[in-house]
DNA sequence: ACTATATCGGACCAAATCGGTCCTGTAAAT
DNA sequence: ATTTACAGGACCGATTTGGTCCGATATAGT
């Protein structure tokens, strides 16, 4: 189907909201578990699970103990969805045989490898480009963007300029 | 895990095959679901569905009864991998919300639709940039590009250039 | 007309993955 | 000591995927 799972999903939009609150100055305000799942409407178990692993990964600080939670750990600029998304399920490798050598059956009498590269190359490369600030961001100017496709002799970098 | 389905991967792969053997003039040479299958060495019964499935949306066109088979129905110049990945899986849509209005419960009190959606635009746009000459096309001059990062004030294009 | 060749459409099943829950343990604050 | 909240992982039902198989139909060649 070609969809992020809904862990990926969810995950975005829980450090999404935790961006959005920190404070002007940038500091990192701790919401804990709890108090995210209401904000985003999802049952407690499935938001722990997903900040425990995104704890695990570095994405987040987290503080255990009374009053604990997490916080994030990255700078909204610098993290990226590309990052998101490989934390949250893996490495971004469209088919089997995108990764590196020594993965795939055929390989041998394939003349397909360069092209997978090519694609997953493309599409890593896209999702480098949105920041999670520019998500945050993108409530509203983003509409005139959207509407019209981006072109490849315009900038590709979107939110920074 | 975010891959393609190996549908889709066997797909591109056979497709790609299929452009490669065309004759020099652009005409379209007709293959049969048994010699694919042997050229790209999966079993017949895999190949057959996914080349019924291209014809049924049209990106094949297929030649019933003896000496049958398939041809492809579009200039490999203009057939996208965008193109090619929606019609083997369905519509390119990361998420459940990426799409137009309606789908998801939250909706209302959301505030990632629009990011979604520039995660998808962004993604899709990618991918339409990529057509099945530039696949065929990637097997050697690929290298350079592979090895250093499309910058953004580069074209994003490839292939064509 | 008959036969061999191929596609057409869909049913079907096993295996893997996903989405979600739950439980036991540990660290920190009061 | 008690309460709060994270850590880690087992677990299970539901869905999706990967792959096979079959009966029907259309065409080419004899
Ligand atoms: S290397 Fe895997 S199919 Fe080509
Ligand atoms: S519209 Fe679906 S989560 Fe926002």
């Amino acid at each position: 189907m070609f969809r992020l799972s809904k862990i990926t999903d969810y995950g975005i939009v829980l450090l999404s909201h935790m961006a959005g609150s920190d404070d002007r100055a940038g500091d990192h305000v701790i919401h804990n578990a709890r108090e995210l799942a209401d904000h985003v409407d999802l049952p407690l178990p499935v938001v722990s699970k997903i900040l425990k692993s995104l704890a695990r990964e570095g994405v987040l600080e987290s503080h255990r103990g009374a009053r604990g939670g997490y916080s994030l750990k990255t700078n909204a600029e610098r993290l990226t969805v590309a990052q998101m998304i490989t934390v949250l399920e893996g490495p971004v490798a469209m088919t089997e045989c995108a990764d590196s050598a020594g993965q795939c059956l055929h390989e041998e009498s394939c003349a397909m490898r360069s092209p997978w590269q090519l694609i997953n190359h493309v599409v890593k490369n896209a999702l480098e480009e949105i920041s999670l600030a520019d998500l945050i961001r993108a409530t509203d100017p983003l509409a005139a963007i959207l509407s019209s496709p981006i072109q490849p002799d315009q900038p590709a970098r979107l939110g920074d300029g």
